[in-house]
RNA sequence: GCCAGGGUAGCCAAGGUGGUCACGGCGCGUGUCUGAAAAACAUGAGAUCCCGGCUCAACUCCGGGCCCUGGCA
């Protein structure tokens, strides 16, 4: 039976640590969750934490994947090749469609090659989307329609969503029919179109229970929140700053991913200040990294909670880690 | 010391001719979620500097006090 462990959590956790060490006991191979590492020269931000001078180990022919959209391979990493990490340029709008695309095969041979695939990474949604699959997968985003709907209250389109998409409008809670982007993709999803490239029924990888086990990697607020501190400091002293100018060569806040990152997209203004003030802005700019780090790490929490399949462990139980190396073992050894 | 302005939630901040639950934003809490998810959205809690006065009624008016900001010295 093809088994696959999943090490999810709120960020700065230590999960990718972890994953790296079951990795070794399992004979595992990690497959990058992380919807911000998959962007290439975003390093230092998103955490990829990489030995210097890593090799990217392309295997796009391999795969059968076309190497002109994403760039699949791993890096090497104490000797556990990691997967999806640098697969797009930061302009590249990649969405939970394409992850599913992209991390399918590769899990795939994974399993081929009598390993184990343990997926690491704190995107909930990318997680329940390659194993649970998503219906309307196969309709593409239309982004000049999309700009043109964004021009309309939420009361219209709510209406134009009811009346185009009567099912799916009427599934959605008060939350959602207040949120224009899912409106926007109701009413999409509803509108038809010649494009649209089609990709199976669902995706997604469609698993038995037995084969997946969900880990959880937790602490309480206050030692996440410190932790949080801790690493922002960290990629402060990394040189994220000298990061950031660099990708700005090629890239800007408006036409990129960068202007939608944690730790990225509070540098905005930072850029734009004359030298002789740029320390007062950094004050600012870290605080708001941390705020939005914080903020976000409660959101992912908020979202694995109601995963029932999670097994949690917190971090600041003594002997965690062999309690976590027992619960896999004891999955992992049943046929 | 004088002149002027001001003190409204953890922070920023609107208000008024005295009269139902005091506008917002940030932060904080809780939650939502099938192609933007490190995104977007929903929801909750929380305040009138102190003392006295006028009044049926003051956050709003009057007097005093304390504190802050700017200008002049």
């Amino acid at each position: 039976m093809n088994k696959l462990l999943v090490v999810c959590g709120p960020t700065a956790m230590g999960k990718t640590a972890l994953a790296i060490e079951l990795a070794k006991k399992f004979t595992g191979e990690l497959v990058n969750a992380d919807s911000r590492q998959i962007y290439r020269g975003m390093d230092i931000g998103t955490g990829k934490d990489l030995p210097v001078n890593s090799k990217f180990k392309t295997q796009n022919s391999k795969l059968g994947i076309k190497k002109e959209r994403y760039q699949i391979g791993y890096y090497l990493v104490s000797g556990v090749p990691i997967w999806l990490l640098d697969v797009v340029w930061p302009d590249y709008r990649f969405s939970v469609a394409d992850y599913i695309r992209v991390a399918t095969p590769v899990i795939r041979a994974i399993w081929q090659r009598k390993k184990l695939p343990i997926l690491v990474g704190g995107t909930g949604f990318y997680l329940k989307g390659l194993l649970e699959g998503v219906d309307t997968i196969g309709i593409t985003p239309d982004w000049p329609f999309r700009k043109k709907l964004e021009g309309l209250t939420v009361d219209r389109l709510q209406k134009r969503a009811q009346k185009v998409n009567p099912n799916r409008f009427n599934r959605m809670n008060y939350s959602d029919r207040h949120n224009p982007r899912r409106l926007i993709r109701v009413i999409e999803v509803a509108h038809p179109r010649q494009d649209g490239e089609k990709f199976g029924e669902g995706g997604g990888l469609v698993l038995d229970k037995e084969q997946v086990f969900w880990l959880g990697l937790t602490a309480a607020i206050g030692k996440l929140d410190q932790k949080i501190s801790q690493r922002v400091k960290k990629r402060l002293e990394m040189g994220l700053g000298a990061e950031i100018e660099e990708l700005l060569k090629r890239f800007s806040f408006d036409n990129s991913v960068l202007g939608e990152t944690i730790g990225y997209r509070q540098w905005q203004e930072y850029f734009q200040t004359p030298p002789n003030q740029k320390d007062q802005v950094l004050d600012d700019v870290v605080d708001g990294w941390k705020r939005a780090e914080r903020q976000y790490a409660r959101r992912q929490l908020t979202w694995f909670k109601k995963n029932k399949q999670v097994n949690w462990f917190s971090i600041e139980k003594k002997g965690w880690l062999s309690a976590v190396v027992k619960a896999v073992d004891q999955w992992y050894i049943k046929k």
